[in-house]
RNA sequence: GGCGCCGUACCCAAGUGGUAAGGGAGAGGUCUGCAAAACCUUUAUGCAGCGGUUCGAAUCCGCUCGGCGCCUCCA
C-alpha cells in the first residue's frame, strides 16, 4: 500500500508523491517562545516528529525545518506577545525567547522528539521577510500606510481556498474594530511601523518596525525548502487565519503554488475544552512530567489519532501508563532472554511470522499516519510474544533477536515509545547490582527455609527502594521502576 | 450569525458499506509459598436518537438532541 495522506487543501486522503523524487521539504510551525510549552506542544510536535519518522523509515530523505517564533505575535492591543512577557519579567525579549527555546527543546527531547534539521529564528529573517513584502508590492499585491505594509486579499483571488471562507465571510465575522489602515477588513499586515517604545524593530524601506505574523512562515520555509514544497504542517487552530495568509502571500509572490500537502494536527482538550494559552487552562509539559514518564505522555498521545482531539485526564494518564508499561515488560522479557539465549545453545522450536505484523503496521501508518492503529498491532505482537516466552519451549537466539529488532524499530525508531535503553539492571559490575544480587541469594535461601516474612520483607523493601523483584520459573529477574511512572 | 468537526462498552480509542481492533479498569481461571508479571476466558446483537437508501450501515442521506473548534493570539 502506497502512503496516503489527508490533504487540509483538498479535504481528502491523496496519495504521497513528493515534488523530488526521494526527497520530502517539510515545514511545521513551531512554537511562539514566551512561555513553557503545554500538552498541546506535545500533541503536536510528538504527531508531525512521528510523521517524519515514518517518511524517512519508507526511505526518503526528509529536511525538516521547524520555526522558532521569537517576533511578531500581536496582541488584540496590538502589542507583541515578546514584548508583553519582556515587561512582565523586565528583561530583554530575546532573553526570553532564548531561555523558553532552551525549554521547548528540553521537552521536546524527554518525549523523544527528533529535532528538525533547521530551527530558523523568525528575528534571524527580517531580511528574507523584506524582501517578499517588496516583491508584493512591486506586483501589486500589498500597499502602504503610514509606514506599515498590508496584503490586499482582494487581488489575490484563492484567498480562502484552504480554510473554505469567503471574504464576505471574513467581513461578517470580524469582531475586532477594523483598523482604519487597512483597505478591507481582511487585508493582515506584512509590516508594522514600531510604536515608540518597541524595542524590537528593523529598518526597512517603509519605517522602522517589525514584520507581521505570518510573513515569517513563507519567508523561512521558502527559504530552506524552495518556493514550492511538500508539506506544511501545524495546528488546525492556524488553518485561519495564518496559513490562510502564507498561500496568499507565498503565491502572490513567487506566482508558483506555495505547498503540495497541508497537513494539521488536532487540539488537545481539557475536561472537554480546548486547552491554550489564552484560555489559561494549560498544562505544561513540565508539570506532566513531574507526574509522568515522558514516553507514557508520548504513548498517551499516539493513542489517538492526529487528526482527533485528545482529552488530557488523569485517569487517560492512568490507563496509558499501565498500557506502557505492559509493552515494556515484553521488550524487557525479550531482551532479558536474550541476554541469556547469547549463552546457551538453543534449539528452539517457535517461529512466528513478523513479516505479516510489519505489514499491518506499515498498511495503518500509510494510512494517514494511523498510530493508533498501528500500536494495536504492537500489542497483538506482544501478546503472541509473551505466549511463547510463557511456554515450556527454548526460544532461539534468532527468534529473540528478530523480535527484538521488530520491536526496536516499529515501536522505537518510528513510534519512538520504546527506548533503546530500558532501565534494567545495571550493566556491568558496578556495586549496586552487585549488592542487589546479593539480596537475591539471601532470599533465594530464606525461601528454601520457607522463611516467607524474610523473603517478603526483603523483597518488599527492595521495590520501596525502586527495585522490583519478579520471581521465575528458573530465578528472579530485578528491574528498576521507572520513577515518575 | 457564517464555516467545520465530533458523539463507538465503566474510561481511552481504531474502524467510514460486509457484519464491532487495541489499551486501561472489572470478573473468573492457569502459574506461584505468596506476590508481581504473563497467558486464557469474560465484559457493546450493538456504535447519541429517529427516519430513509441498500441484499447488507457504526459507516451513505435527512432530521433531532448533545459536545467542540475556527471566524481574534494560540500547536
Amino acid at each position: 500500500m502506497a502512503l496516503n495522506i489527508y490533504n487540509t487543501l483538498t479535504r481528502q486522503k491523496e496519495e504521497f508523491k513528493p515534488i523530488h523524487e526521494g526527497i520530502v521539504g517539510m515545514y511545521v510551525c513551531g512554537p511562539t517562545v514566551y512561555s513553557d510549552s503545554h500538552v498541546g506542544h506535545g500533541k503536536s510536535y510528538v504527531s508531525f516528529d512521528t510523521i517524519v519518522r515514518y517518511l524517512r523509515h519508507i526511505g526518503y530523505r526528509v529536511l525538516y525545518i521547524q520555526n522558532i517564533t521569537d517576533v511578531g505575535h500581536l496582541l488584540d492591543d496590538g502589542e507583541d506577545r515578546m514584548l508583553k512577557q519582556s515587561k512582565i519579567e523586565k528583561i530583554h525579549p530575546l532573553q526570553i525567547a532564548e531561555n523558553i527555546t532552551r525549554s521547548y527543546f528540553e521537552d521536546m527531547d524527554k518525549l523523544g522528539v527528533v529535532r528538525p534539521d533547521i530551527s530558523p529564528r523568525a528575528s534571524g529573517h527580517i531580511t528574507e521577510q523584506i524582501e517578499i513584502v517588496k516583491r508584493l508590492l512591486a506586483k501589486g499585491f500589498a500597499y502602504e500606510v503610514n509606514g506599515s505594509v498590508y496584503f490586499d486579499v482582494r487581488k489575490f483571488n484563492k484567498y480562502g481556498i484552504l480554510s473554505g471562507r469567503t471574504l464576505d465571510d471574513a467581513v461578517e465575522g470580524t469582531r475586532v474594530e477594523t483598523r482604519s489602515e487597512k483597505r478591507h477588513p481582511a487585508d493582515f499586515a506584512l509590516w508594522k511601523k514600531a510604536e515608540s517604545g518597541h524595542i524590537m524593530h528593523w529598518p526597512s524601506p517603509w519605517s522602522e518596525g517589525f514584520p507581521g505574523w505570518h510573513i515569517e512562515c513563507s519567508a523561512m520555509s521558502m527559504k530552506y525548502l524552495g518556493e514550492t514544497f511538500d508539506i506544511h504542517g501545524g495546528g488546525m487552530d492556524n488553518q485561519f487565519p495564518h496559513h490562510e495568509c502564507e498561500i496568499a502571500q507565498s503565491e502572490a509572490a513567487t506566482g508558483k503554488p506555495f505547498v503540495k500537502y497541508w497537513i494539521h494536527n488536532n487540539l488537545v482538550t481539557v475536561n472537554g475544552k480546548k486547552m491554550s494559552k489564552s484560555l489559561g487552562n494549560f498544562v505544561t509539559l513540565k508539570d506532566v512530567f513531574a507526574r509522568y514518564n515522558p514516553l507514557v505522555v508520548r504513548f498517551f498521545i499516539l493513542q489517538s489519532h492526529y487528526r482527533s482531539t485528545l482529552d488530557f485526564s488523569d485517569e487517560a494518564l492512568q490507563g496509558a501508563k499501565a498500557g506502557y508499561e505492559k509493552l515494556m515488560t515484553t521488550v524487557r522479557n525479550i531482551r532479558e532472554e536474550l541476554k541469556k539465549a547469547e549463552t546457551e545453545k538453543r534449539a528452539g522450536g517457535i517461529s512466528l511470522d513478523l513479516s505479516l505484523y510489519r505489514k499491518r503496521f506499515s498498511d495503518a501508518m500509510d494510512d494517514d499516519f494511523n498510530a493508533p492503529l498501528a500500536m494495536g498491532v504492537i500489542f497483538e505482537l506482544s501478546r503472541e510474544i509473551n505466549q511463547a516466552l510463557n511456554s515450556e519451549q527454548e526460544l532461539s537466539l534468532d527468534f529473540l533477536k528478530l523480535t527484538d529488532a521488530c520491536f526496536g524499530e516499529l515501536g522505537g525508531k518510528i513510534l519512538g515509545i520504546i527506548p533503546e535503553q530500558l532501565p534494567v539492571r545495571a550493566e556491568g559490575e558496578n556495586i549496586e547490582s552487585q549488592l542487589i544480587d546479593i539480596h537475591i541469594k539471601v532470599r533465594q535461601q530464606a525461601k528454601k527455609e520457607k522463611a516467607w516474612w524474610a523473603a517478603d520483607l526483603i523483597r518488599n523493601e527492595l521495590e520501596a527502594a525502586g527495585i522490583r523483584l519478579e520471581d521465575k520459573k528458573d530465578g528472579t529477574n530485578w528491574h528498576r521502576i521507572n520513577r515518575p511512572e
